[in-house]
DNA sequence: TACAGTTACGGACCGCGTAAGCATA
DNA sequence: TATGCTTACGCGGTCCGTAACTGTA
């Protein structure tokens, strides 16, 4: 067993089986990749892939066990490079960032560019995602910082920080009935048609939960998780659209009118996470002092040792919709 | 960086810094060893081991954040193997304990045997230490299974399972004063010089407080963690013993009288644990269902599954002196 | 015929052990 | 002089890429 069989099995795997793909994601040839993997297959004693023909089909129950060894194999051996890459050359190196649309899309690009201008020699990246694609990318190491509103149960190998809290906001063209109103009830936003932002699955959709609690139901005409199309459908008149605060933009949403919606819908938290026990950059510590000022190294350090998410959380209180920074 | 390279480092780590020890525990010659340690340093680009003239005399702070990752690879590789060792022949291998005194003297040769009789393919070795070093022994994958009394701080790295537990026993001379009594008081007993079962470190001796905590202090004249020398002093009438009641064998010990000590001290509770996220071979949760009824397969997975401790205990409630077996 | 994986072959490389060299007590 | 690590050297294995082969849609 080396480590390049095990890199060979894991790209395999994140290839969908192909290993003429595999092989060219590890710049090595495809015989290569054939040998290595039916040397592994044969120093192990059992079949890893179950074979349709000549093509690989799937991973066998045991091919998936030890696919998950073999990724955290190569996970600690990059942390292995990643000291290495630090004391050699702490300002040079990479990071990468898995997030979903809302965070891309609203959040990050200041923040990027702030780091981009203080670590000139880090190549950085951004990853675009569901959740579970994040989630996913991070296990292999495609990623080291992942963002995400919610969605925690996806997350449980990592150490997750909160980064901020916010509202829904309720987005109204100007000539809506709702436009002049404030604190809308939940029995008059229930007459329209909803747009709405998504988070996370359709059917953990915390707007339905506030709607049945209250006895109505929300008629969801049209799910996005790109806040720009909910503004689209609402600025021809459609209805009611319900998205993040950060996605308004006060001067481009100049003819919409958006409403305060933190009476009717409980704060989501957008957190800033990364693999449980893999080394961080200091340029890292930099880049989550830079996304929110309570993430300061002495904080974020703290929280990677702990052993547990719970002890995390007692690190970062929260109060209202702010996460205390002490 | 090969496996090959990081095998080299640990068993230097594990031979006090002497190539010649590590490459015969390896099976390899002393240049094989200079000359992997030496490439992979040139690979790293910093020192890992400070010299001291021609001998490695310890390892720098990089050194040691590096050994600590390397380590884990070795431990999710050898992961993989077990995997593949129990797929192919699932009651041959090996089982290696690292145990505290008491454990191995008295808790565990029946246990033992009754294993070797049902797992004769499995090479047993029983591993007798200190709580510091079995717990480095399980560290370096020396062993697999580890078990103590008490000590949890050593093993946040764990799943720990509690065993069983238990509660001082008095033991004094036939012709000592209190021989005759029951339920002896912290006072009476502070009159004699005590020869105390030692558990962990001697400063953090149980007995001491509930002392301190009565207005007395305890004159405790030996330590030791063999409870065969604290039976020996006493036979000796040179005082009080204090040492688990497992330690006491009705028949070898009849020329002594032991005095329940419940009433007096906090009870204890001896454990059993594996390194978290380490593959358990099957024969595995055989010997710990022999070890206690209630560590049994179902629990146990569903122990090895929990992402902390805390969840671990909630699993094996405690009633009393017993752990619940439901 | 196109596609995917395996087998065959020759070359480069790499890691090992033996043996000699070198520094420190 | 003994100990412990490093360098030199030649051998054997192994891994790779190119090329040819096999089996399947």
């Amino acid at each position: 067993m080396t480590l390049q069989q095990l890199r060979f099995l894991s790209a395999l795997f994140e290839s969908d089986f192909n290993i003429t793909a595999a092989a060219a994601k590890l710049g090595a040839t495809q015989p290569a990749v054939s040998r290595q993997l039916a040397l592994l297959e044969r120093e192990l004693g059992f079949t890893l892939f179950s074979r349709n023909g000549s093509a690989y089909s799937r991973v066998t129950p045991a091919g998936e066990r030890v696919i998950e060894y073999a990724r955290r194999v190569l996970r600690e051996a990059q942390n292995i490079k990643d000291v290495s890459a630090e004391i050699n050359d702490p300002r040079r190196g990479e990071l990468r960032i898995g997030a979903t649309h809302t965070e891309a899309r609203y959040a990050l690009p200041s923040v990027i560019q702030q780091f981009q201008a203080s670590f000139p020699s880090v190549r950085f990246s951004l990853h675009q995602g569901t959740p579970e694609q994040i989630a996913e990318m991070a296990r292999s190491n495609r990623i080291q910082l992942v963002m995400a509103t919610d969605s925690d149960r996806l997350f449980s190998q990592f150490v997750r920080l909160p980064c901020y809290r916010w509202h829904g906001r309720i987005l109204v063209a100007a000539s809506h009935p709702l436009a002049g109103t404030t604190r809308p009830s939940v029995e008059q936003l229930s007459t329209y048609a909803i747009a709405e932002h998504l988070l996370e699955a359709p059917d953990a959709s915390p707007l339905q939960e506030v709607f049945t609690r209250a006895g109505f139901e929300a008629r969801v005409a049209l799910t996005a998780q790109d806040a720009e199309i909910i503004k689209t459908y609402v600025r021809l008149g459609h209805g009611v659209g319900i998205i993040a605060d950060a996605a308004v933009d006060a001067e481009r949403d100049a003819d919409l009118v958006s409403i305060d919606a933190s009476h009717l819908f409980p704060a989501h938290t957008t957190w800033v996470g990364f693999m449980r026990g893999s080394v961080l950059r200091q340029y890292i510590y930099e880049f989550l002092s830079m996304l929110a000022p309570h993430l300061n190294g002495e904080r974020v350090a703290r929280a990677h040792s702990c052993a547990t998410q719970a002890e995390i959380d007692t690190l970062f209180p929260v109060r209202g919709e702010d996460v205390i920074s002490p």
